[in-house]
RNA sequence: GGCGCUAUCGUCUAGCCUGGUCUAGGACAUCAGAUUCUCAAUCUGGUAACACGGGUUCGAAUCCCGUUAGCGCUACCA
């Protein structure tokens, strides 16, 4: 059974890059019929925030990502979040130590910070020299005298190592030129990163770690810390980095990439989902717009690229306009409406609203450029180009309109042909100069959808009203 | 600086593993045209790429080496 996890730390709102690894890690569990956990590593108790871990949570539901065991849906592994398991990270440690594969380390943070400016200085790798290692009795006794409270380190003495990454292939380290003993345990107590990762993903069974590329590095010091408490390493493979439109790395603050502001500006999580899913990975033939049950059925690791890729804004609305049309008009009108709820653009159910939606269905990317077009149906117009309805064509085209509207039958679907029909004979406009100025006295603007579908919403007594408020102009 | 990863149109990518079918395919964007009362949507067509230098080979986008560039790690952040 394959098991899988997203393990965010919630220390910001996710962002594309965050989103795109949890989705992988999701389509990789459904497509195998495995299982998706949540985690969340909360160890950073300055930075993590409840308001951060809720809103993440949030964020995943909403993209459809429910994970089977994490916060929330217990499971046999629990509990998920870091900040409740410090008791079995501790065990872990002192096991280490006893068995001599860790050490309690006197140094101080001044010290090996000065110990990495004199490296720099001297231009040699900046390498923790390990010097806490062979401190003896009277050296260590004099700095808990000093009140130095120390970290646990880990020994690193076989420093070759060779990984097979699921993404990558073959990838070689040799932790000397990289590292030395590393910290396990804060002087604080509290266990870093590096050795929660691995006692968690060793004890809740994941089988597959894939995270992004900036753990490749790490992943060395995590396979010798798996290997000496004992445990099998899991299969390793890191994606490549999603980089901001102007090349900029993506950062849990830039607000213009968050998943909260994508709901803001009502992308369809479905349509969300599909076009992050072609940011390195592809299935294979010259298909892109694939529906959710497609992405779950298609999807392959294998095929996940290995280089970095730029987000482009523009085809993100390309395909999310894409998913719009697919969508059957009541499903459209459903989400709009709940969009326009939530952004409170909508205060009750409008019935006039529901009715005029459907026409925009084939023209919006996004359901944050409903609102503007939603403006035909204010009553109160102002005019982009008054000029059209007061020009003395304008003014006949006008008072041709209100004559003809007595005459029209109301509950026949043609009744848009027939008012035009009935406009024709009696002015000399035609073609544009017609409609433009139609256009203008009924919806106030110069562009807008087809008079045709939004006459018969409109109505007798609105048609009447704009007609006769445009004369008076 | 050290180590690691990456390198195909402006962007996302297919092709690379298993060299020839690649005068490199698709998509977004862009440009031109069609359609339309307008905008949009839609349709048609065009411009546009194998980072560079060496090898291996009859033949290299594909394999090897080097260079360059970008990114990551090099924390008592994750």
């Amino acid at each position: 059974m394959i098991r899988v996890r997203f393990a965010p730390s919630p220390t910001g709102y996710l962002h594309l890059g965050n989103i795109r690894t949890a989705l992988f890690n999701y389509l990789f569990a459904k497509r195998t019929q495995g299982k998706f956990i949540l985690r969340m590593e909360d160890t950073d108790r300055e930075r993590s925030r409840q308001e951060y871990m809720d809103a993440q949570e949030e964020d995943l539901l909403w993209m459809g990502l429910r994970w089977d065991e994490g916060p929330g849906v217990e499971g046999p592994y629990g509990p998920y979040q870091q900040s409740q398991r410090l008791d079995i990270y501790r065990e872990y440690i002192q096991k280490l130590i006893d068995e001599g594969k860790a050490y309690h380390c006197y140094v101080t943070e001044d010290e090996t910070s000065e110990m990495k400016r004199l490296a720099k200085l001297e231009r040699r790798p900046p390498r923790f020299d390990n010097r806490g290692r062979t401190f003896d009795q009277k050296e260590i006794a004099s700095r808990k005298a000093k009140g130095i409270k120390p970290t646990v380190r880990f020994k690193i003495d076989n420093p070759m190592l060779e990984m097979v990454d699921l993404i990558r292939g073959k990838v070689i380290f040799n932790l000397d030129d990289m590292v030395g003993d590393f910290v396990i345990q804060r002087a604080d107590g509290a266990p870093t990163f590096h050795l929660a990762v691995c006692v968690d993903d060793a004890l809740m069974k994941i089988t597959h770690v894939i995270r992004g590329e900036d753990h490749l590095s790490n992943t060395p010091k995590h396979i010798l810390l798996y290997q000496a408490m004992g445990f099998e390493p899991p299969q390793f493979g890191h994606l490549s980095l999603v980089h901001g439109p102007g090349g900029e790395p993506l950062s849990k603050r830039l607000e213009s990439v968050s998943v909260r502001e994508f709901r803001n500006r009502g992308y369809l999580p479905h349509g969300l989902a599909n076009y992050i899913a072609l940011l390195g990975w592809s299935p294979g033939d010259n298909r892109e717009i694939l529906k959710w049950q497609e992405l779950q059925q298609l999807f392959e690791i294998d095929r996940v690229g290995r280089s970095a890729s730029i987000f482009d804004p523009h085809k993100l609305d390309w395909v999310n306009g894409q998913h719009i049309r697919a969508l059957s008009d009541n499903e459209f009108v459903r989400h709009a409406m709940a969009y326009l709820k939530t952004q409170g653009q909508l205060s009750e159910p409008n019935e006039l609203v529901q009715q005029v939606l459907p026409v925009f269905k084939d023209n919006v990317e996004r359901f944050d450029q409903l609102a503007e077009r939603l403006q035909i149906l204010d009553e109160n117009i102002e005019y982009e180009n008054k000029a059209l309805i007061v020009s003395e064509e304008g003014r006949s085209i006008v008072s041709a309109a209100i004559e003809a509207l007595p005459t029209l039958d109301w509950s026949e679907v043609s009744v848009y042909d027939a008012f035009v029909n009935a406009i024709k004979p009696k002015v000399k406009a035609k073609g544009k100069n017609l409609f433009m100025p139609l256009r203008m006295a009924l919806t106030g603007k110069e562009h807008g959808p087809e008079l045709k579908r939004i006459f018969p919403i409109l109505g007798m007594t609105s048609v009447k009203n704009r007609l006769e408020r445009a004369l008076q102009k």
